[in-house]
DNA sequence: CGGCGAACGTCAATGGGGTTGGCATAAGGT
DNA sequence: ACCTTATGCCAACCCCATTGACGTTCGCCG
């Protein structure tokens, strides 16, 4: 067996597979991804990989040290699309608010992968360069160091966690969700409004909403509330950031877009046991 | 095989197990939560369950339709233990405030269950009560109907997702935790100023910063802005919430209290494929 | 151009998982 | 005390991840 995973930047050898095909990391992911979305979150296995590559299962040993670690690559090429082509524009406000949904929403373009990985660290290589260009975003706005290292923090656990919990919605399979929305406007519309007075007030408001993510909603409170703590640093003026709720605001160049650094992660967080 | 199971209140007979035990759903949620934290959130087995209770895995079947459904009762557990014994306080904000910190705590205290279940929509009994009673807050505060359900929305789903962020972390293994601390203090307390200027100015705040949950002060950032909103509600006087930060309100009872309503859930949300 | 070592794909096997159908039995109502 | 049937048990099915040994073929080196 093989003790050791040869690294995808020092192969040479490509023996095609019995039927043809040539295997590497990328083609595996694709592949993967491709899967998932043909056959939900719970479709991905080895077995059923091998045969989408027209492999032996066991092959993909050779290239990922078990199912874990594909699933942090994948994971990985979620966090890498999501940055790719991404330019401040110097704007905090308006970056900050585009680096969110920009997350958000590439792991949506993939819910059932997302929700494998989403909550995952995936300790490679992207997550530095969006940490950096979030830092620098806060930091250049002029938010003092420990303000933006609480605001970096809350911004960037804020999206991650919004995106694992949509995933979950989107990659449950159609039948399961409409049948849950069915529940949900059974249930709620018909409250009474003597036990349930709120939600029988709201019942349309809620029915209408109930199936739009919330993610942009709290992201501009998120927003909101730095806006007005910047408003309030000493020696500051108020309405530094560019308003543009909804919208992203026109490039202007500039500022901090910092390539992918060494490899790091975001740990775990808080103490308690295993 | 038994097509269907039969619901707890309906159970008669009891029949004891042949080492002696008495089945129920009620102890089998409880050992199946002690499973997860002995074992990890991926020890939860049918078969380890079975023999945890003393008696054979295709036993659960007959309280359980399958695995899933099991799961879903363990979330709707913690969803119970979360509202347990609270009562508003009559101060809006700090109500709001402990009952996301309820919510995200009651998962907390189960990291592996919660992994499990934070993001599935359980579409159980303890939901409703919990949304009653958050809009109960956010309209008898004196939001307009309008912002009051898109707050709520943002306050449920954000107090979800993190408790599901935040979990994960919590559910490693301890070494694979201890060795992701370790990733981050060597890499990002190292990253030389020149790439990672920002990352570099800040990594002692970050190390201090990174082993604690970010949902505390998304929270308040959250809370932040809805008093803002409230505050430019037409014909409102400032100020109407009670600022405590990072401290509960003393109890004044009285207020909008509702038990756990009929069955709903909260249904899968936005438009996607399965 | 020929050989050799290692890289790579394949095979077969192991141990574990969820789930099911059939069956024996004891619990409860009568 | 009897009968019904809910309930627990057994054995079996099929799928899964992972591993060790094996044979083949690639690509380097002379």
């Amino acid at each position: 067996m093989a003790k050791q995973v040869v690294p995808e930047s020092d192969r040479r050898r490509r023996r095609p597979t019995k039927q043809g095909g040539v295997l590497s990391h990328a083609l595996i992911v694709e592949t993967a991804l491709r899967m998932l979305r043909e056959h939900g979150s719970g479709g991905l296995t080895v077995r059923r990989l091998g045969t989408a590559l027209g492999a032996d299962p066991s092959t993909l040993y050779r290239y990922f040290r078990g199912i874990d670690e594909l699933t942090l690559a994948i994971g990985d090429e979620l966090v890498g699309r999501a940055l790719r082509g991404w330019e401040p524009s110097g704007a905090w406000r308006a970056d900050l608010r585009e680096l969110g949904l920009r997350i958000h929403s590439a792991y949506l373009a993939h819910p059932q992968a997302a929700v494998l990985t989403a909550s995952r660290v995936t300790g490679r290589s992207h997550e530095v360069a969006a940490d950096e260009a979030v830092l620098g975003l806060l930091r250049t706005a002029g938010f003092p160091d420990a303000s933006a290292v609480r605001i970096y923090q809350a911004f960037i656990d804020q999206s991650l966690a919004f995106a694992a919990l949509d995933a979950a919605s989107l990659a449950l399979p159609d039948a399961a969700r409409r049948a849950d929305e069915e529940v949900w406007r059974a249930t709620y519309a018909r409250l009474p409004a003597e036990s349930h007075p709120h939600i029988a007030a709201t019942a349309h408001l809620l029915v209408e909403r109930m199936n739009r993510s919330a993610y942009p909603t709290a992201l501009e409170m998120l927003l909101d509330s730095a806006e007005a703590q910047l408003a309030a640093v000493p020696g500051r003026a108020p309405g530094a950031g560019g308003r543009t709720p909804g919208r992203s605001a026109p490039r202007r160049g500039g500022g901090t877009a910092p390539q992918a650094g060494p490899r790091g992660g975001r740990p775990g967080r808080l103490g308690g046991d295993g």
